[in-house]
RNA sequence: GACCCGUUAGUCAAGUGGUUAAGACACCAGCCUUUCACGCUGGUAUCGUGGGUUCAAAUCCCGCACGGGUCACCA
């Protein structure tokens, strides 16, 4: 790509957990960095002290894990050249206020006294007279004997960067081709240090992304407008800004807009998804889809093969909406070619991570029971099920199920079957069972050729007889995650209610 | 309101001047299966719209419409 060596980072800000948005932005950063054989960095943009959540961080980095994206440097894999990699801690060793300094020295930048109110009340003027809200300067070149008498007053400064008139801020964007903004649009001069002495967003990155030597920015296309103004400090800085990417939004296809946190509708969250038994691989395939496609039509890959078909130059412009259904055939087609042993592990797993209240009740049953239940269950339902927590959900059934009161009355006023087959079918495979049948499935076929029942007729009663639901998949595998009593109890209990 | 950006089927999308406009999800139909599911086969688009340019346009240009992003002492 470059004859530089390729450095990408994730910067996430520790004000929330991973959701889909993060997770697609730091999958892109990885596919970046590995297939360029570059070095991927985590850095924790923590500015906003009262925004920060106590664990924020820890579960950016979990959830991260778990997805399968790990970096090479970073709070806890430090580079004694880039560290530290908060960016608290960076302002705490002056890095940042030492280059606020300088534009202040050169007059590129100087204190703002306004109060929060004067400035929103500007901004309400502002969009009152149906005009773009921009800050108006009305600090810029003031003599430094009206700065003494702000802070006379106790006032703390906020301190601005200062845009030249008429300049244009260009470049040429992976994703999005060349992109260019006038100085004039930006919303007036911006503020580069807050009150409290942090650095805000717009001069952190830039700073840091500077220093961290980072060679490519990929990020969310929400940046876009952010753009040229950290392009005006790296110009101001005398610095070369790296390459930009801005990758496509995910969109709530209900709302029609960019994902929020506060969509109820969809899961946001990738903890969410986890605990809610999606498979790890197929998060990353889908993720790694939503923005960027590969050459040809094949559409699930692996990680390391996603890693060698990556290519950024053909990341897509438009925003992507987020298709839940499509997410859930990806899982089941990873569960399909999964065995049964690895399934019955994470299953497991899942279970003693207790997330949901499913896997909680789990629990209680032995271990030993519960994974050779969980085991037989998903034999069963390998070929139809989409997460692993519908798995679980079947366990519970198939382990509660003399405790479960099934709804008889489904086949019983349904005139598509006649009461006296029905019971011949069940009184039939009764016998069978009784007599010491073993293989079920032939049993079962040996009552339909007796009864001269077949089809729907023979199998809607079993499923049940045994399930509680009228479709059922290969009903003679469930008989047999069952003991042999419970099952002639269960028909036993369906003749009685028939007879009744 | 201003500035940027986007627009190929319900959704994800391939496509970079000449294609029968790939493929996938979902949906519908059929096949397989003594049920269900899996699987298999088939079906569904005059490429937002109006004008250009060209022998030829989803592909290039312009207008319009619609949608989005951003305009914070949030990142």
């Amino acid at each position: 790509m470059d004859d530089k060596k390729v450095r990408v980072r994730y910067a996430p800000s520790p004000t929330g957990f991973l959701h889909i948005g993060n997770a697609q932005s730091a999958l892109f950063n990885y596919l970046f960095a590995r297939h360029f054989n570059g070095t991927m960095v985590l850095r924790i943009e923590d500015t906003d002290t009262k925004r920060n959540v106590k664990d924020g961080e820890a579960s950016q980095r979990e959830n991260l894990h778990w997805l399968g994206i790990d970096w090479d440097e970073g709070p806890n894999k430090p580079n004694p050249k880039y560290a530290p990699y908060r960016q608290s801690e960076r302002n705490k060793q002056g890095i940042y206020h030492k280059y606020i300094q300088e534009l202040l020295d050169k007059g590129l930048a100087y204190k703002d006294y306004s109060t929060e109110e004067e400035l929103a009340e500007m901004r309400e003027r502002q969009r009152a007279n149906n005009e773009a809200p921009h800050y108006d300067g009305r600090w810029y070149g003031k003599s430094e004997e009206e700065q003494k008498a702000a802070e006379a007053k106790g006032l703390k400064p906020t301190i601005r960067f200062h845009f030249p008139k008429n300049h244009d801020y260009e470049w040429d964007d992976i994703a999005r081709g060349h992109v260019s903004f006038n100085s004039d649009n930006l919303g007036g001069d911006f503020i580069i240090e807050k009150s409290d002495g942090m650095p805000t967003y717009n001069f952190a990155v830039v700073v840091d992304d500077h220093s961290m030597d980072i060679t490519h920015v990929l990020r969310g296309a929400d940046h876009i407008s952010n753009t040229p103004k950290q392009i005006a400090i790296y110009e101001a800085l005398g610095w070369e800004h790296p390459t930009f990417c801005h990758i496509p939004l995910i969109f709530n296809p209900k709302t029609r807009k960019k994902l929020s946190k506060r969509d109820k509708d969809t899961l946001q969250f990738i903890s969410e998804y986890k605990k809610h038994g999606y498979l790890h691989e197929a998060i990353f395939n889908f993720i790694a889809f939503l923005g960027w496609s590969p050459v040809g039509e094949r559409e699930i890959y692996s990680k390391d093969e996603l890693i060698k078909v990556y290519d950024p130059n053909r990341m897509s412009k438009a925003p992507a909406y987020f298709d839940q259904k499509k997410l859930d055939w990806m899982n089941a087609q990873y569960i399909k070619s999964m065995s049964v042993d690895e399934l019955t592990d994470r299953t497991m797993e899942l279970v003693k991570e207790g997330e949901t209240e499913e896997a909680q009740r789990l629990q209680s049953i032995p271990e030993d029971q519960l994974k050779d239940l969980i085991k037989k269950t998903i034999h069963v339902h390998q070929r139809d099920v989409n997460k692993l927590l519908e798995v679980i959900e079947y366990v519970w059934d198939y382990y509660n199920v003399l405790n479960a009161h099934f709804n008889y009355d489904l086949i019983k006023d349904n005139e598509d079957f006649a009461n006296s087959d029905v019971l011949a079918v069940l009184t039939g495979l009764k016998e069978k069972l009784e007599n010491g049948a073993d293989d079920y499935n032939q049993a079962i076929k040996e009552v339909g050729k007796a009864t001269g029942i077949k089809g729907r007729g023979l199998y809607f009663p079993l499923n049940l007889a045994f399930t509680g639901s009228t479709s059922a998949p290969q009903i003679y595998e469930i008989m047999d995650i069952y003991s042999r009593d419970t099952d002639i109890e269960l028909l036993k209990r369906m003749i009685d209610a028939l007879q009744a």
